[in-house]
DNA sequence: GTCTATATACAGATAGAC
DNA sequence: GTCTATCTGTATATAGAC
């Protein structure tokens, strides 16, 4: 009989925890589309499928729902890894975080985060500095990390490393980005956006001293 | 008589438009400090010192009070204008336009207008196309013909120079835009953002083929 | 045009049955 | 824990007196 109550207990723990996260899904979901203010207790429990209390008990009020569903999204934002491969070419290394860089933060969830960050991060502060932590500062290590090596290499000749990361960062974020942001008529196609990151990163190679390999015919 | 008519309605017309001028102001006020969803009619009204029913009679509803006082603040964004002194000297122009540029995007109303901008441009395109028209499409013109003054005058070499442009300012954003938007716990005092813009401006005057002046002692 | 008073809707949060 | 039904506040918007 213990048995069969330990079989209970847990089955209705593993219930509440299916429920629970099936809530904490629909408010990332609302949450990331509509904002903080916008969002309703009552779209998220019905989304979520469970009654608008069980939602209450579960995160105690929208706030706390809000930081919870944020927090469980920050672990998602990871830069693909760059292939072992290429680190030592430069050129390749940093046209691909380039590349993966600006796929992150056009992507419909690193959209979101942005958003939400840059609209709540008066009244909620927690919540961008939660994601600052879990998304763009660790790229910026990463690529100050990447500078550093090179650095050591003598393949680039770099006085600040952590200015040279978001020198490189900051420029390619360039004209894709604000115009998703202000959604204006006119987006960049990918075409566009690659041709700019190539001419960028050329730009970043011989800004930092950068020998470029002759390119097979000119000289 | 005619006169006196003429000179009530006049009177009339003049005090009408003073409350709408306030009306106004206060609008563009109360959504800059707390964006659409968190202003209220009631608030506006009552920081204009009018009635909700006389806002509601000037101006409609308040999607059209957001996008008027939105609007009227669109035309209070330009950069300081440069020196015609410096301007052929790359270096302290480009300088001089960084400092411009960080300083208008990190000011309380540029950044309010920024805010708004993403956290509306979803449900509010007109908005955000609204501003960036008024704003950075201008700088970007702007910073784009010098290039082509440059380009001319042999004093850069820039393949493209809208590319260039997007480069450069995306480039000044840097670290300290992105802290301010998310209201990270360490934000960059004035003496790191003049560090970096003066790094980026010599960055990029490298990049682009500028021949530094020998710098007095050295060589 | 301008005001006070009100209609209507919906939000966040809670009470109480099961 | 979970539900239905409800409380309370406040939002946008409107009616009607002056």
């Amino acid at each position: 009989m213990s048995q069969l109550v330990e079989k209970t207990t847990t089955k209705m723990r593993s219930k509440s925890e299916e429920k629970r996260q099936k809530i904490l899904l629909a408010a990332t979901e609302i949450f990331c589309d509509k904002g903080f203010l916008a969002s309703s207790m009552n779209h998220i429990a019905k989304l979520a499928g469970v009654s608008k209390q069980t939602v209450y008990s579960h995160f105690g009020n929208k706030d706390e729902l809000f930081v919870a569903a944020i927090r469980a999204r920050c672990s998602d934002f990871k830069m693909s890894s760059l292939p072992a491969s290429i680190i030592d070419d430069p050129q390749l290394t940093l046209q691909f975080f380039a590349n993966a860089f600006i796929s992150l933060l056009l992507s419909k969830e690193g959209l979101a985060m942005h958003r939400i960050c840059i609209s709540e991060s008066r009244t909620n502060p927690l919540i961008s500095q939660l994601y600052f932590a879990a998304g763009p500062e660790l790229v910026i290590a990463e690529i100050s990390d990447l500078f550093v090596s090179y650095q050591q290499k003598k393949l680039l000749k770099i006085d600040n490393v952590h200015i040279a990361a978001m020198q490189f960062l900051s420029m390619i974020k360039g004209e894709a980005l604000i115009r998703r942001e202000y959604n204006t008529e006119k987006q960049l196609t990918t075409e566009q956006i690659n041709a700019y990151n190539e001419n960028s990163v050329n730009f970043f190679l011989r800004g930092y001293g950068y020998k470029f390999k002759p390119s097979g015919l000119k000289s």
